[in-house]
Parts: C-alpha cells; sequence; structure tokens
DNA sequence: CGTCGGGTTGATAACTTTCAAATTTCGTGG
DNA sequence: CCACGAAATTTGAAAGTTATCAACCCGACG
C-alpha cells in the first residue's frame, strides 16, 4: 500500500511518519476523484458549503477580489497541496481558487476531515503540520511584499515555487515548467504587469534567470539565492519530526 | 467551570460547541503561567524547541527581520489569542514574537497540544479552525499590502485590531487603547515611519480616526470602513459551526 | 537639566504605476 | 499550412506614490 504513495502522502509523511492505519485513513482523501477546466473556479469567495480540496494535478491559484477590482493572489497551489481548507472550516469561502491548467483533485468534505481526525489524532496534527506550512509560505510572501523591492520578491517567488515543485518531482535546480502568465505574477507580487515584464527583462539581462515560454530557467541558481534571500527551510523537513 | 471562561475558550467557543470535557482538556493550555516584560522574544527566529502561548493579557507583535535589517510585522496578537503554534510545529521557528507591553501567557508545549488532540478530536478541529482565522487574518494583511494603498491598509489595520479587541472585551466602536508605535505600524504596513506620520494627519484632518496617546478613536466609523473596505466576516462567527 | 526615543515637517530622490502603442505568440478555422 | 483575431509581451514617456534625508519639537525620565 505504501508503495504508490499519494503526493499528500509523501508530504504529511515529512512531518509525522505514518502507520499503515493513518495512511487508510488518508485515502478517504483521495475518494471522490473530479477534473476541472483551465480558468474554471474551484472555491468562490462568499460561497457556503464549499469544499475543500486535495490537488493531484495541475497548478491553482488562490486569490482575493478588491472591490476596486484590483485582485491580489495569496498563493499557489502545486499537487500535493491543500487547497480551501479555510473555506471549510470557515462558514462561508474567504477567497476564490481557480485552475491555472486543467486540473485533477480529490474533494474532501468537512465530514471527511472531522472523522479522519477522530480516528487518527496524530493526521490532525499533520494536517494542522501542513496548514502551517501553507501558512509560513503565505508569511514570506507577506514579508517579500512589505519589505523586498519588485526584483528581490519576483526572485522570490520563482525560487520558492522551484524548491516546492522539486519536492513533488516537478522541478530541477535548473528549472521548472510554470503556467504562469506576466499578469498573474503581476498579481501575486502586488505590482503591474507591465513593471514585472522590466523586471523579467532585468533579471534576464542580468543573467540570473529566464521565463520563456512557458518555463522558468534558473540561469544562476547560486546569485538567485542571494538576491532574493532565500532560504527554504520552511518548505524542507529532512525528516519526519513526529516519529 | 464554564463560569469562567478563558479568552481562548470563548474564542474556540464560537466555533465549535465545547463540552465539559473539552474545557477540561483546554484547561492544560492554561497550567504554566508566565510574564514577559516589554520588550523581550518570546520566540526567537531560527531557534529550535519553541514552546507556544496563549495570551492571556497585553499585546504581542509578531515579525521577521530581513538581513538588510528590515522587519515585517506579519500579525498581532491581543488576549485570547495563540502564538508561535507554528514554531512548534516546525523544527525551528521561522520567525520572532515580541512583547509589546508587559504580557502574560499561558505555555503550550507540542506535548500538550498532541495530548489534546488524541484526548478531545473536536478540539484538533477547534484549534485547527483558530489557526485558519489567523491565517485569515494574514491573508487579509497581505492582500492589503498588496493592493490598497498606504491610507486604506493603515485604516484597516485599525479597524481589524478594533474588531478583534471588541470580540474580547477590550474596544468599543468608538475606539481602544493601542500600544502601537508609528514605528510598528510602519513595519506592519510595508511603509515608513514617516509616511505612516503623514497618513495619520490625513486620517485625522479628514475626520476619520485620531491616534493619540496610546489612543485609537474612530471619528467616523462608517467612511472608514468604506475607505478600507473593511469586511469583519473573517473575525465574527454569529455562532458555534459545528455542534 | 540633559538626553533620548517618538512624533512632525519639508525637500528631494527612487520606485512603481498609468497610459498608449507596438510587437509577438498562440489557438482556431479555413 | 496559412490567415486571423485574441491574448500576452514589450517598450517609452509621464505621473503618482512612497522612501530617504535632514531638521526640529516635545515629553518622559534619570
Amino acid at each position: 500500500m505504501a508503495a504508490v504513495e499519494s503526493p499528500l502522502a509523501r508530504k504529511l509523511g515529512a512531518f509525522v511518519a505514518l502507520s499503515e492505519l493513518e495512511l487508510a485513513a488518508l485515502e478517504v482523501f483521495h475518494e471522490r476523484r473530479r477534473s476541472f477546466e483551465l480558468g474554471v473556479d474551484l472555491v468562490r469567495q462568499g460561497q457556503m458549503g464549499q469544499l475543500a480540496y486535495v490537488l493531484a494535478d495541475g497548478w491553482v491559484c488562490s486569490y482575493k477580489l478588491l472591490p476596486n477590482g484590483k485582485r491580489q493572489i495569496v498563493d499557489f497551489q502545486v499537487p500535493g497541496d491543500f487547497l480551501g481548507l479555510r473555506s471549510v472550516l470557515f462558514r462561508t469561502s474567504d477567497h476564490n481558487a481557480e485552475a491555472m491548467t486543467r486540473v485533477e483533485v480529490s474533494e474532501v468534505s468537512s465530514n471527511d476531515l472531522i472523522e479522519a481526525f477522530a480516528t487518527t489524532p496524530r493526521l490532525a496534527t499533520a494536517v494542522l503540520w501542513a496548514a502551517s506550512r501553507d501558512e509560513a509560505m503565505v508569511v514570506e510572501h507577506l514579508v517579500g511584499i512589505g519589505r523586498r523591492n519588485a526584483l528581490e520578491r519576483t526572485a522570490h517567488l520563482l525560487l520558492e515555487l522551484g524548491a516546492r515543485l522539486k519536492l513533488v518531482g516537478l522541478g530541477t535546480k535548473e528549472g521548472y515548467a510554470c503556467p504562469l502568465s506576466q499578469y498573474m505574477l503581476a498579481d501575486a507580487l502586488g505590482l503591474t504587469a507591465v513593471h514585472i515584464n522590466r523586471i523579467m527583462r532585468q533579471l534576464r539581462e542580468e543573467g540570473l534567470l529566464t521565463f520563456r515560454s512557458g518555463q522558468v530557467i534558473f540561469d544562476d541558481f547560486e546569485r538567485l539565492v542571494e538576491l532574493a534571500d532565500f532560504d527554504n527551510a520552511y518548505l524542507d523537513q529532512d525528516g519526519p519530526l513526529l516519529r
């Protein structure tokens, strides 16, 4: 059974050493498979009774819309990530989540969660850990927008995505496939698409990274890490914390 | 026993209707009382084996320091709030937490959490809910820094703090006592203290709010809410979600 | 008293947005 | 395989927002 671990099991396994029983309980998170086309919303701001999902394939972005028409992308989800967890715990969702590519997910209802917690408390701890890791990413994102300039901020985001993808086997130190448009980058980084474009040029001209035709290529990984002050400690655990 | 509810129990009670058993399990979160003087760190970035705390009295701010010397305040904790949860779940803390006033807390160890979860799974759900609520605040903060200008952002923060304090009986629609300096506001909002000062003047001159000698006074609450696009849905549940 | 941290203000510089207009890329249908 | 239109990228010039630097003021406190 442990032979074909899901990305989720692999990720949680980095925090708690999961028993057979716990792995089995995790299976309920993979029962109801669905897919969504590019551009559709998996979660909608203001709607009640939302479901959560575990992303199996594709990219999703979570964002909020402001009344002035602006939007802020809060984070991106890649395979193995939860999405919409907050919207099952709250009465109504406080954010949107949109498929950036065609997407494969498993539905997780509020009941699935509560049941799994009741059966296997260690799993509850693991899910809390996963939620904390997501929060750590949001925090790092906040720090970037608040205190890093456009260049550092952009480099940081692109490095973080690379590190996350590497954990699930979808990226290397050389680069990764990335479906982001410059508009999305702008909405994630609190900048304008026009400005992102200039930043990308600067990154390219300084030999740091190239982003072309859906591929991010790290031209000088070390210098990029230094520029962005990137520390992936919060993403990377080197073994289960709870045995 | 339910007669003297702790701020924490009151807050969690907004999400799950807590049984006597669960309230009792919550009591372990209040066993080891400590206090900290103004200015000391409760949690330190990069340190291992940190404790978490439930804040009983006073204000704390959580922040990250950047190598270039800048800092970004991620959020503030007021009575009833958890702090340092992420640092017990991670091997090492990814942030600092500093007492902004003299502070009363209860220590919560990683074991306390895991035990409580094992005893009372509904409590696990409630803690996950509380963590999600904190994350929702961080997200709203992120949106503010990313997509709101200095005036809107400042108004939003001051309104949010007011709403949170009102929930624990420390504020009204008129205003509240607030130990923030303009430097702290600046570090929270991704701005400069100088600029914050100009923003405060503008808020005052437009009859929106006054911040003087440690008191925030809402001069025109309605207009402020509109300016800041403030929606406290994410703070305010009108009854337990889980019965 | 004298100092020190916080608040206040003005002038100037830096960074980012806005507006406008190409240019390129890409999916679709002919 | 090419043509077309829509969407994304690219670039320049001007405007707007916020930071930086440099004073000065003021009240708390030793």
